[in-house]
DNA sequence: AGGACCCTGACAGATTCTGTCAGCAATGTC
DNA sequence: GACATTGCTGACAGAATCTGTCAGGGTCCT
């Protein structure tokens, strides 16, 4: 048997057995005391609550339930961890980057297969550019803070938006839109949007935005059609390759 | 990465991702095609409903309804995600950045004790700065690719690191340092270290290193005070309040 | 003190694993 | 039907990993 084998057993005997000793493991796995305590040591090293007591009467058992319960992560929590994770990628190569694409892996594969579904349909809308340029940089100013939460609703629950909106020249509007994606580009991010009044797709700035308001009264299907078209024709962006892992 | 080890990741992720491809499976886990089929027999042969479709537009697939299992991570993963949180808050108001604290402090409350210490040590050593100027922006290069694997050991493990370093003016020399400390400033990052030969603290920039490597021999004991006496005459950074939650 | 436990480091030989090459099978597209 | 795409399998040599042994360190209970 192979070590990968025996230690995805070692984990199914440990889980299943309350509380064994390592000579028993030993025993049960045949090998020897000494590479119990080395696949102990990665088991331990991939997370997994594995406690040893020294003494008489000691040993060693898994924690799974007692103290330690299961990461419950709402949708909101995930999609924050995608998006830095995503990010930070793009931002360039920086330390433990390599170990975003399994975390992520890992966070999605413990979510109900429902809820995974729900995510992957989200992160699709959300679209991850290189860095601004410095040109950009230089005059982004910030987002109104209600903008933020009112947008992760109607982008979320599939309703309309409102605001006021003053585009490149300034010239003020009032606009109601259906937010279809999101496009981020390091300090700044693009609404992905078709009006509803006008029928057309549209990006918007999101400090441009102002005075942001709910239209519960319309609802939409996210379309992904929508995205192709405003990144079609909007200002230059460079997709980044990396969907979900 | 071990066999054992990457056979779990691929579990990982096959639960994770809806659908993907031999191809795809084999560069995120760096390696060749061949192996990764080899895994997925492995994989099958203990019993997992792993299926494949051949044809363009096939793929391989986890059926079956995972349940919903406790998420468990690596130390490196969880330092992945802390980093990405970090980073993505400094870099502005981003929708949904509101969420990464909870998500964070779920994480780390699912962490046995013993982890969560180390986690904060290690955590408490890297330093995110704000953003770097346009300047440093325009000229920053990258870091050799082997380096980020080396770094993070070296960091982790508490062993010296040795590599050719071109300072600001251009001048080589060959160093053997200590890395106590990270810096990371979007797009750059330093190294905050103790030149074991000069004795003094320095800090190192990621892209002006070039041939790092490992040395064993030299041990260390991560210590605050490198970090604090690095940033005091360094060139200038501004700290994000925010430790772990 | 002493024994029953868990844990860690070093080392050499045995085992396993990995990439390459080569070919086959299934599925969809033109 | 030809073709491209994608999954799957066999063989083999070199490289990497793993394993047992030995030796030591801790902790906890009696």
């Amino acid at each position: 048997m192979s070590r990968a084998d025996r230690l995805m057993d070692l984990l199914d005997r440990l889980r299943g057995a309350g509380e064994t000793t390592i000579e028993a493991l030993a025993a049960d796995l045949e090998v020897s005391q000494r590479t119990v305590h080395r696949d102990l040591a990665a088991l331990r090293d991939r997370g997994h609550p594995i406690r040893g007591e020294s003494g008489p009467g000691g040993g060693v058992r898994y924690d799974g339930d007692r103290g330690v319960t299961a990461v419950h992560l709402t949708l909101a929590e995930v999609v924050t961890v995608w998006l830095s994770a995503r990010l930070s990628q793009a931002a360039s190569d920086l330390p433990w980057s390599g170990a975003a694409n399994s975390a992520l892996a890992k966070l999605l594969a413990s979510l109900p297969a429902s809820r995974a579904r729900d995510l992957r349909a989200l992160c699709r809308r959300v679209v991850v550019g290189a860095p601004s340029s410095a040109q950009v940089r230089a005059d982004a100013g910030t987002a109104p803070p209600e903008l933020l939460r009112l947008f992760e609703e109607a982008f979320t629950e599939g309703v309309g938006l409102g605001f006021h909106y003053c585009d490149r020249e300034g010239k003020p509007s009032d606009r109601r839109v259906e937010p279809h994606g999101l496009l981020v580009m390091s300090p700044v991010w693009y609404v992905l949007a078709r009006d509803i009044d006008k029928g057309e797709p549209r990006m918007f700035r999101m400090d441009r935005m102002s005075q942001p308001r709910r239209l519960d009264a319309h609802r939409f299907r996210p379309d992904d059609l929508v995205i192709a078209q405003v990144l079609c024709d909007g200002p230059p962006w460079r997709p980044l390759l990396g969907d979900l892992p």
